[in-house]
DNA sequence: CGATACAGTTTGGTATACCAGTACGGTATC
DNA sequence: GATACCGTACTGGTATACCAAACTGTATCG
């Protein structure tokens, strides 16, 4: 495997981690260094994050996109349109063992053992949900927009009680697909991401002060045209 | 402006003006030499084009996206998924003056003289329209999906009847938003993208021998993993 | 004590040299 | 005449040198 796309893993690997704090400014030769490769690979890696949403550009340099309530809001509208969209197709279009496979690998991780496995479980369910609709660009949403919700999603499934939840709603939702059922699978599929969007916003706001103890800086939008007045400073770690 | 914008400006224009074919084989090299830029811009540029699907790696190099009913209709099922949401939110968050500004571009471009006129006029109400959201990211899908299409929706607006129907269409559409009325201004958008996008692929079927002749194939699927049988060989132009 | 001018340093942007892998075309062989 | 082989040329991938612009810190002046 060419090593762009190793360093584009580990990369994105190391952001989602919250290894590298959300705000937190790239250099391409810090990178470098780090990364023990090239500014040409770490360019190539940079570029593709930012198209994804991971990294920004701030001035002529970059930063780890911060964490962004408008933007998870924002995403959540996105997901539950195409969601819900997709989910009819799904209903429409799927073969009763494709919804069988999916069911099958909803119980599998039935325990779901821990905040990463519940993230990592919750993903994979929206995203081969979304495929059975046979529509890639649909999937391809869905999928873009779990990876940038990636960063705050366990938050949302730190107990074992929020866990359950989500694995009994999954469960709710894949069975109404089962039953070719697409208004009601529509509808729940809809409030599933609403609450869980709802519940995440209200862990953020509570672990704001927190959070930005270790690090992670939470903003309310993004940057927008004009910068503050001042001279902008190179973030303080 | 840095020359890696103006390149990708320059690149980006060329395939969609059919400059540079669908399917197409591109080497940086070559576009090094044609477009008067080192490697480094031009690799920059293609990546950016391939993160929005007008190009596309194709084993280790680079081509033109082909024109793929597939994706086509692929692309009409995300639209009508995101733009009934950003018009149903759009209809609860946009003010007044907002929803007229869009129906006084619409006025401003009533003639639609050309087939080009038509393109950029459509793509602007769908996207302006999408803004008014306040969701940037529907928006953003919006744009997206426009440019994809751009190459092959100048086909649906060839006549002046057609233009005048698309004209009447987004009149509509942006009186039932005026109104407030989400439920009409949804079904109202979603049936206006399906029509379209029928329409469009019924010209494509008519007209691809046509195209085929002037170099624009039209392909019914992505290439999937295997690669057909046979040493695949240089487009012999 | 404050603001400001200046110079050194660091940044991303660009050009380019080099590498390894691959496709292509010619040739020799059967 | 067809086919297998091999050398050449070209491809994208990588490393790196150089540039102009911007930032940082210091020294100077009011």
């Amino acid at each position: 495997m060419s090593q762009t796309v190793q360093l584009y893993d580990r990369l994105r690997a190391a952001i989602l981690a919250l290894d590298l704090a959300p705000g937190e400014r790239l250099t391409e030769r810090g990178l470098e260094s780090e990364f023990e490769a090239s500014r040409t690979p770490v360019r190539a890696a940079l570029m593709r994050l930012d198209s994804e949403g991971l990294v920004q550009r701030e001035g002529r340099g970059w930063i780890v996109s911060p964490i962004d309530t408008v933007e998870i809001g924002a995403l959540a509208e996105l997901r539950e349109a195409v969601e819900s969209a997709a989910i009819r197709l799904s209903v429409e279009r799927a073969s009763d063992a494709d919804v069988q496979a999916i069911a099958a690998l909803l119980d599998a991780t039935r325990p779901a053992r821990d905040e990463e496995q519940g993230v990592r479980a919750g993903g994979d369910f929206h995203v081969e949900l979304s495929r059975l609709s046979g529509n890639a660009l649909l999937a391809d949403a869905v999928r873009n927009a779990m990876t940038r919700l990636a960063r705050t999603r366990w938050l949302e499934v730190r107990t074992a009680e929020a866990r359950e939840q989500a694995w009994r709603e999954h469960r709710e939702i894949i069975e109404a697909v089962a039953a070719r059922d697409a208004e009601r699978a529509s509808a729940l599929i809809a409030s599933h991401i609403r609450g869980t969007n709802e519940r995440l916003l209200a862990f953020l706001a509570a672990e704001r002060q927190r959070l930005r103890g270790h690090g992670v800086a939470i903003v309310q939008a993004h940057t927008g045209g004009s910068q503050p007045s001042g001279r902008p400073r190179r973030m303080p770690q």
